[in-house]
DNA sequence: CGAGAAAGTGAAACCGATTTGAGTTGATCA
DNA sequence: TGATCAACTCAAATCGGTTTCACTTTCTCG
């Protein structure tokens, strides 16, 4: 590979003189050296820049399971702004493993200006980010435990629980099943207290046989679902606390021939990947995902650009809201419309 | 940042000394050099390392949408390869756009030892790899023009072509259609030779107006499906190129009240995101995508300890399978079984 | 025209690790 | 004890860019 030294001699210049056109300075010679780049086939290593620079303008994004089109959204959210203000935007995978998010915290800080992270549990290890001196974290939907407070994108998950749980109410609904993630997950365990305070103020008490923990993946919520639903008393209605699960849910419905919403009223946190093509339409809690991604890119270059540690961290909480569908009915209201899960 | 220098004066030896101890020589004074590290909280810079070693421990994956479960799987597949031989993967999204994927190649290139590409195009740039000297690619699904040829672990995409028509021709369907890709993509072009010339082979041709483009994405799978479905004399079957466009021709026709299997037949390429969740079960021509991802990074891994180029680019071709379920049915076989996709 | 400012240049230092080459130390064996 | 060899160690060179500093050239304007 050329370096810059053989571009400067092939120019009859001097590698900073190289550098500096490079760089967009005005320069003399430059045709000459552009000519000598060409035929040398000149590109600028990344490490030697890197290490001189003591930047990359790289920004990774850590997602606990980029199977799940939430991440993908906010993913594509974040890649725009960063595009905008010329930022490169990687994406690393933890499978919801937090010895595998550590390995790669480990290996990713130092190769990066910066972090997006949905931490895998709220025990995620963010002592990398702690030193003054560290590149900037900010973390997205879930929050952590640990001394040092960062910049964080949320959303109102309380509210996402409480406002299920009224329209779950309203529709008059007593007997409900939650679905939720594990108690280590700040976003989930907010969106359960929302929904079980909330019945629990209307004086309702959610049972525990009714409260099942997955692990965010569709396996997950297949298995809770069957737990909760294959028992001789069943609730009239399921909330379900994210999409990956609410797919197993669905897939469970189907196996076990129940319809929705007529023997059950069904309502899922997040857009679904079958959105669209399924029937009844399912009744969501919906959040602006993509923003949510720009958002913690915004954050994040806010913190590159000012340098400063100064002013304290914040946190933006994104506000959430019920999208009303045909899969949560009035309880014993006669309507017959909407179609099956049943299995083929 | 305290640096190895740091380390060296704390613990009174010599950098390179401390260098030696980091990469796991023997040491002397092995105890007081880790407590320095610990002490000063010292991390190695990637960026110097990098520069001395010339490489660094990453691959990188480029794909066209990370939105699309089948791009995950290979991930999975290729991460998992990755982690046994101690590389680290990291994605990058080009949204089906090549200027987007040119610049997402140049600025990767030298930040990482290899990579893992799903073109764009047939015309995407591989200039960058072309050089003797230049790190290695290894091309996934789709292949390139251009002089040089890579490494590449694709499908059996004519025979999965085929084994749709071939099925649909069995089942008696005469009148069908397809929603194949651009023209530039040399997977799915292979898919609709496979089946148009199966067609053709049974002297069945496909109309013109029965061949509808799309751009690989829902939207696109949405449009192409109204198209051709919302006309006046509409095909018996439909086969769509990929899942994601199988996605969108799914809502399309839910949207015009159609019936699965009863008036139209439906076969898929890939696995859908909904599998499991939609009933009738769709039938699908599948391949191995967790080990397709598992092979390109074999054939990676395979070239970066070779360091050879000697040996002839490689092209491995995974076997495909048909998966026949309830969307394809007997042309007016009387079978009345298999749900609706009618819109609540 | 000449002073002063502005623009451009090259040599050398620098970023922070690894590697080389030339010792030094310590153990082993005759 | 002295020779031989293995195991370590250190100073210096190195990777390939960018930045600084001192200097030269060119431009601007009274």
């Amino acid at each position: 590979m050329a370096t810059i030294h053989d571009v400067a001699r092939a120019a009859s210049v001097a590698p900073s003189t190289v550098s500096r056109h490079i760089n967009g300075h005005s320069v003399r010679q430059s045709e000459a050296i552009e000519r000598a780049i060409e035929e040398l086939g000149f590109r600028a290593s990344a490490s030697a820049r890197n290490l001189r620079k003591g930047s990359t303008q790289v920004i990774a994004m850590i997602v606990p399971d980029i199977q799940n089109p939430y991440y993908a959204a906010t993913v594509a959210g974040a890649e725009e702004v960063g595009r905008e203000n010329g930022l490169r935007l990687v994406l690393c995978n933890t499978d919801e493993d937090i010895e595998l998010e550590k390995a790669v915290l480990r290996d990713i800080v130092g190769r990066v200006d910066g972090v997006i992270l949905v931490p895998a549990s709220e025990r995620s290890s963010t002592a990398l980010f702690e030193a003054p001196s560290a590149i900037p974290l900010v973390l997205m939907d879930r929050e952590t435990l640990g001394p040092r407070r960062f910049d964080t994108v949320t959303i109102d998950n309380f509210r996402g629980g409480t406002l299920a749980a009224q329209h779950l109410l309203d529709l008059g609904h007593r007997d409900v099943a939650i679905i939720t993630g594990p108690l280590t997950a700040s976003q989930s365990s907010a969106r359960e207290r929302g929904f079980l305070e909330t019945f629990a103020a209307a004086r309702f008490v959610v049972p525990e046989r009714f409260i099942e923990r997955g692990n965010f993946r569709e396996d997950g919520g297949y298995q809770a679902a069957l737990n909760i639903l294959s028992a001789a008393d069943r609730p009239s209605a399921l909330f379900v606390i994210n999409n990956m699960m609410s797919m197993g849910a669905l897939r469970a419905i189907g196996h076990l021939g129940i319809k929705v919403p007529d023997n059950l009223s069904l309502l899922c946190f997040d857009q679904l990947p079958c959105e669209g093509v399924i029937s009844p339409r399912i009744s969501t809690i919906r959040r602006p995902m993509q923003e949510q991604g720009a958002m913690a890119m915004r954050l994040l270059v806010t913190r590159l650009r000012a340098g400063d540690r100064e002013h304290e961290p914040r946190t933006l909480t994104l506000p959430v809201e019920l999208s009303i569908a045909a899969s949560t009915q009035r309880l014993a209201g006669g309507g017959d419309r909407g179609g099956s899960y049943t299995a083929a």
